[in-house]
DNA sequence: TATGAATGAGCTTTCATTCAT
DNA sequence: TATGAATGAAAGCTCATTCAT
């Protein structure tokens, strides 16, 4: 693994943290409290405390700061959702672990969830469509652990797959509207709680 | 059976709707497809064929706009929350039923659902506070069905009716964000659908 | 002729010139001195009396400026050799007047003819396509009177036609590079020496 | 026949082209192409495949790259008038013979030329006048070739020759507006007919 | 000799809103 | 009740240039 080549003036540090990432964070806080419409660029860079040109030195638009906040999210649920999938056991359990843990990871990222669905309108149609193609293999990755649930006899058969998935998932993706990290449950419990509720639904009758 | 006749200049009507109406009916449809902040005044204007004066004339503001926009929403959910509720019969059937409704409703009104959620940080302070209230009083009345069916014995109550509140409203208002009118269901299939996976939620074990 | 009908704000009028008018004269100096991509509208519009918004009001785009310049400049040419070719008389007289005329129009708009060959290549192809389609027709016109000339044996009709316009128009568009309207000749000289230079060129031998 | 070596980094070389050969070759190219505004500074380092820190390392302002440019034009055109002038023969054959020239030079300098008359208000006052003494210089010298041909009685001398010099150096410097390296006229013979028709307005009467 | 980071002023354009009629 | 003119602040983005290595 070789190292890349370092040559030019060398990268400014702030609290470990490199220019990109300060920008990436202050869209994120901000994007998140007042919508990205209504944040401007020069809000971002002032929060960063970087200049506009440095912010487009790195990004080539606004909308590209969404788009990177989107990456991440999706990578990171992506991951976590195939790593819950593979794991060993009977498939309720696992339904029940990958329902719990989505929950929290949500619930831990409040912010990119909020502009997630606040915002992707206000990207161009291609990118839209990338996101949304990401998503669609969430979604079905999820779906096979119903469906293999069904077919096994565990949950009831009488009810769409993707149904489900998309009545589940309602739930998850509306927590910022009112889940507050301060509030009487945690989140494991809330977790835990949406996990009882929704494997409920597929073993009733 | 003709409207009694006003002296003065009579509105300017099209199509049967006032000069008002059809700015509402237009900023609705753009607010729903493009977003609030990226429809300006004069999208607004040139779709309801009318002139930038004329839409300050009826309205104060864009915000305003948005506001009665809301305004119309939660007339009608609370109404027909409220019709729901003061039916007779178990307190199962009365909780089906609602849940079935909001969905329909939902699905017939998914513009001014997918504006709801995504435009509201667009308000005032004081505009987002009064919508909230709202919002509270209509979960407080779904929220009164749900322990009464626990206190009943109907209902689990090992979970707290807050959580199921909001966990049944996450489903529904995430609607708009797959539910095409044309799909393979038809609106109301998908509320029964739903009402039974939630009511399946709270009766199981 | 019915007159207009007028409603809203009357436009504002200073020294009997309107609003776009202002705007126009303004670009058409600053144009010429400073070239149409180191002027800004900022300064157009300074210079002018009149605040940004306006001139978005009146013109869509700092281009259409410079679209609206050449407009008056093809109509007001076009219109000044269709009237010379329209004369009486011999060709040769005509071919003279024609030569004396746009050199004295030219050297009376040296602003515009300035931006016109320096700025083309700043507009849209669209918009070129427009200036050059019309540039064409003047060069047709242009071209008739030789031909006639040549047909008639007045004229040398071993040398094409439609080099001798280029060749004499080449230095009639680079008049601004050279004439002071101030300097030794006045513009009618210049006129009547050109064309006595142009018509020696297709009499000889 | 190998150029001695030298000691020291060789300066990279692509396709027999030196670092800043390339970066003003490609600054040739995109100023005649969109213009010296329109190019940035980033067209012409990505086009010339350099960096722009090399780029500032061999010019001192994107305005220097324009300043070089003028710089070899005028060189060249100098050194061929001088040398056409200094030929043997009657007065009349050496004009001929520089008007041919002139003609020919531009012709395959297409893209400069057009930079020279399209750009020259963007440099700074001072290398203004400097362009414009050089000018004057080259204007100089082919005056005195006609004043030359009016002493001797084969040229008409009721024309003043800065007028025709102006007049004839117009009709050369609008070629890139019309000529077409691939149109029907070889630039050879363009060049022969552009000396007959001034040849023919000096000798007329 | 050459790099990539970073600057900061300036650009065109948009937009919600107010004005005078 | 409604018009078209006009405002002025702010937006996203570009760019020539300089910096630190």
């Amino acid at each position: 693994m070789q190292a890349q080549r370092r040559t030019g003036r060398p990268p400014s540090m702030v609290d470990g943290k490199t220019v990109p990432q300060r920008i990436l964070a202050a869209a994120l806080e901000l994007f998140a409290e007042k919508g990205f419409e209504s944040t401007s660029v020069q809000d971002v860079v002032v929060a960063a405390g970087v200049t506009k040109g440095a912010m487009y030195h790195y990004f080539s638009s606004k909308e590209d700061l969404l788009y990177e906040i989107y990456g991440r999210v999706l990578r990171m649920q992506k991951e976590r959702l195939d790593n819950a999938v593979a794991q060993e056991g009977p498939v309720e359990d696992r339904l029940r672990a990958a329902c719990a843990d989505v929950v929290v990871t949500t619930a831990n990222n409040l912010e990119s969830t909020t502009i997630f669905f606040r915002s992707l309108h206000q990207m161009s149609a291609e990118k839209q469509q990338e996101v949304r193609r990401e998503r669609r293999r969430y979604h079905e990755t999820f779906r096979g652990l119903i469906l293999e649930g069904q077919k096994a006899g565990v949950f009831r058969d009488d009810m769409s797959a993707d149904l489900c998935v998309d009545y589940f998932f309602g739930s998850v993706h509306h927590l910022p509207m009112w889940l507050k990290p301060s509030g009487p449950m945690s989140v494991e419990e809330v977790g835990r709680s949406f996990a009882d509720l929704f494997l409920g639904s597929l073993t009733s009758r």
